[in-house]
DNA sequence: ATGGTAGCCTTGCTA
């Protein structure tokens, strides 16, 4: 089983760019964030019309994330437990074949100091709990999206370029690092221990062109999932299109 | 060098 993460910046903005990706790359699962749609204007019959299936939680302009997938999807939750305050749409989760999956869409953060960044550290609590309650069932757990979190000096070009960034912080990290040891694996890091391997590239100062990246769009797997994990990589194939996603799609192979 | 770009369907916000 094939799972791919990508944060596509608008669904609407990036439709030929995924309905290209599903043909090519012929994923079971792949997992979107930032739709930036309500699911009403999801474009549904395009997605079904190439062989996918879709599950949609999404709102006006912000956030939104989606699931597609060949077989058959049951979804699980379409929020986020922990506050039921919390209308932003940045969770959708699925059973798929056999395997508990999830889109995640972490909030950035920015600017730290501010309730943002107080949203992001209460939103990974949160998401460790959750991860922590789906380790007691039986099936393999795949929690793939935008974490919004560098987790490691080797996963940024230059760490002094994100000191005073939200996806930087510390605190950030240690949140993210608590999901790994409560159990899950990193399937990109597992498998790849190369230095500067990106899944985003900034719009700005030409980023993509020197290479300038951070890895923040992770795959994490229960051990179950993890028992399963046969291949990983980073496609950056989509990043160098034109009108190109700021984000590049991430995959995994489950065994 | 406090800039730069992209998507939202705004005239600024979010990233």
């Amino acid at each position: 089983m094939k799972i791919v993460t990508w944060n596509v910046n608008s669904i609407k903005a990036r439709l030929g760019h995924v309905v290209d990706f599903l043909k090519d790359s012929q994923p079971d699962v792949l997992l979107l964030q930032e739709t930036k749609c309500p699911e009403a204007d999801f474009p549904r019959l395009e997605v079904e019309s190439a062989g996918w299936r879709a599950a949609v939680v999404g709102q006006k302009s912000y956030n939104g994330v989606a699931i597609l997938a060949r077989e058959k999807i049951e979804v699980t939750a379409d929020r986020l437990p922990g506050d039921d305050g919390d209308a932003q749409s940045r969770y959708l989760e699925a059973r798929i074949g056999g395997v508990r999956v999830a889109s995640v869409y972490l909030p950035n953060g920015n600017p730290i100091g501010t309730e943002k960044f107080a949203y992001k550290l209460a939103w990974l609590a949160r998401l460790e709990r959750h991860a922590r309650d789906l380790l007691a069932s039986e099936e393999p757990v795949v929690l793939g999206g935008d974490y919004n979190v560098i987790p490691a000096e080797d996963d940024v070009y230059d760490p002094q370029d994100w000191v005073n960034d939200a996806l930087w912080q510390l605190d950030s990290r240690r949140a993210f690092r608590r999901i790994l040891w409560a159990g899950y694996t990193d399937a990109f890091r597992a498998l790849d221990p190369r230095p500067h391997q990106y899944s985003f590239w900034d719009y700005q100062a030409g980023r993509w062109m020197r290479n300038e990246g951070i890895r923040i769009d992770h795959l994490l797997l229960s051990p179950a999932a993890a028992d399963r994990l046969g291949a990983s990589g980073i496609d950056r194939g989509p990043r160098g299109r034109e009108r190109a996603s700021d984000h590049t799609p991430v995959w995994c192979r489950l065994d």
